[in-house]
RNA sequence: GCGGGAGUAGCUCAGCUGGUAGAGCGACAGCCUUCCAAGCUGUAGGUCGCGAGUUCGAACCUCGUCUCCCGCUCCA
């Protein structure tokens, strides 16, 4: 089985670049590592996903707006977001196991082991002592227990330091004087630490020497929260609300593979919700069953979702889950909803000194809200989209055809506009129609070939309606609607043809669907 | 980054023990007119990922490099 998906996968590139949707980057030299372009078809398909996301959280929620913030941000954001820090891993590889560990993630389980004899002093003395037991005072004056604490004081004490002064060498002499082993080989065969930056950075100033170092953005959450307050203000909002964006992000991976699935330069959909502290856990919830709405109404089948609720927790959320989906390589994350707390805003008081505060008119006091926020990957989205759609059909009479069986409210080409034969006119009636549905659908007009092969060049893209002239058409003004999905033709009044393009590639029902509260 | 595999036409691939490239599909132009890729004629497209070395001669051998795929890892 995964070795068919690891062929869905390869397949689904080629599709996606014979047809225009996605092609390397910088080909023509060899490529970027994991860096793509979007075609021609691809553009449309991410735009209209793009469109799917905004309307359902800007235009059917009075409560959320919009914002488009910039890539580069005042470098301080990025140390009070915990960037700086979080995102400059250490990594150690050990040389039998080739496993990879954050050194420092190392270092903390050796210190778990520590707090697990403590643990385990305590548990006896508790049984020693019986009912006299007093943990505070055996914590304090107990011999074994200070000599543990202050190992695991001296440990991080060095480890910190090691970290805050780029001392690698000292770091790696710390994991071997404490004789760590790897988990899965045992060995202490050890590589030097390495430090992998996370975040892109470049310098802000034409000048040399003046310039100072900036990031490109690693998430699109901070721009909203540091214009958290721009937002509240000019736009009179009121706990609860929401600011969604749409934006490109950038990661330094160390490895970035699996086609568009882990890209350093990416696409975020992010909405940030904020709410009155102490109902974030509601709103969590509620965000939760909301985001798996909006995937599900998409048809692209329910049992490609699910739920990963996270057990450790970032240092910024008091609540996590993943929306999985089931990729040509297994499930994935494809979207978080996080419960953010106050983390972000209060680190942003701190660091500018301004305050992110809203004023509760019931209560009469200011506080600061709680974050609720929602991050969908829209690379991810739209490869979840793309695989879920890619259909390889055997026919009745035996021969077999590609199609991308998109939600036709996504499908890059709504409808294709073809004259049966090249003569008689049929042409020049094509082109009349499709210059009246061009104001409002995404067209397309194709006269080589036989008909039948055309119909199979729009099943490649996922065109959801072809709309065919024939003689006819010159004589009662009908044509045939061919349905990609079932290949059937109806034979309609050519004004009819508005009326079903309208009724079924709009996002309309679809977003009705997410919209029954 | 480490280990394994692989780069030849838009796609899928063939190309023997080294003798300067082929197929199928696709694309384009025309003919035919027939509603589900299958007719006919013609055309375009590759310095065989890139660079160096060995050789009289390299798609093929050697080295380097880039990119992709799988695993480790990380995460949107």
């Amino acid at each position: 089985m995964a070795k068919n998906d690891d062929n869905l996968l390869k397949k689904i590139v080629s599709h996606a670049k014979e047809y225009g949707f996605v092609f390397p980057s910088s080909e023509i030299y060899d490529g970027l590592s994991a860096t793509y372009d979007y075609g021609q078809n691809g553009v449309e398909l991410k735009n209209n996903i793009k469109q799917y996301w905004w309307k359902a959280m800007v235009q059917l929620n009075e409560n959320i707006v919009g914002l488009d913030a910039a890539i580069f941000m005042h470098p301080t954001t990025w140390k009070a977001s915990g960037h700086v820090d979080a995102f400059n891993d250490p990594l150690i590889d050990n040389k039998d196991s080739k496993k990879r560990y954050r050194a420092d993630v190392l270092v903390e389980d050796y210190l778990a082991k520590i707090e697990t004899k403590i643990t385990k002093e305590v548990g006896k003395a508790a049984k020693r002592f019986g009912e006299a037991f007093n943990k505070n005072e055996f914590m304090r004056t107990n011999a074994r227990v200070l000599g543990y604490k202050e190992k695991i004081a001296a440990i991080e004490k060095r480890m910190q330091s090691a970290i805050e002064n780029q001392n690698f060498d000292d770091f790696k002499a710390l994991i071997e004087e404490l004789e760590i082993a790897c988990p899965v080989s045992g060995s202490k065969n050890w590589t030097e630490v390495r430090q992998f930056n996370l975040m892109f950075s470049t310098e802000l100033g034409s000048v040399a020497g003046d310039a100072s170092t900036i990031y490109l953005r690693p998430e699109t959450a901070q721009g909203i929260f540091v214009n958290y307050l721009n937002v509240q203000k000019t736009g009179r909002m009121k706990l609860p609300f929401g600011i969604a964006q749409i934006g490109k992000a950038f990661r330094n991976e160390i490895i970035a593979r699996q086609f568009i699935f882990r890209m350093r330069e990416f696409e975020q959909m992010e909405m940030q919700f904020f709410v009155k502290p102490g109902e974030e856990l509601n709103w969590y919830k509620a965000w939760k069953k909301q985001r798996m709405q909006w995937h599900k109404a998409l048809g692209l089948g329910n049992a490609k979702y699910r739920f990963h609720d996270h057990l450790n927790l970032a240092h910024y959320a008091n609540a996590a889950a993943d929306i999985e989906f089931d990729f040509p390589m297994g499930f994935k994350e494809l979207e978080g909803i996080h419960s953010r707390t106050d983390f972000d805003l209060s680190a942003h008081e701190k660091y500018s000194g301004k305050k992110l505060q809203f004023f509760d008119p019931q209560e009469n006091k200011n506080y600061t809200p709680y974050v609720v926020e929602t991050s969908i990957g829209l690379d991810r989205m739209f490869l979840a989209v793309l695989a879920a759609s890619y259909t390889e059909e055997t026919l009745e009479d035996g021969s077999e055809r590609v199609v991308l069986s998109l939600p036709p409210a996504l499908a890059p080409t709504k409808v294709a506009v073809l004259p049966l034969t090249k003569k008689d006119g049929l042409p020049d009636k094509a082109r009349a129609i499709i210059n009246e549905l061009k104001f409002d659908f995404t067209t397309q007009y194709d006269e080589k070939d036989a008909i039948g092969k055309r119909y199979r060049r729009q099943d490649a893209i996922g065109t959801p309606y072809c709309v065919t002239i024939d003689h006819q058409t010159l004589e009662d003004n009908t044509v045939t609607i061919r349905n990609r999905d079932t290949m059937a033709q109806e034979r309609v009044p050519i004004n009819k043809v508005r009326e079903t393009l309208e009724k079924n590639t709009s996002l309309t029902d679809i977003l009705r669907k997410i919209n029954t509260p």
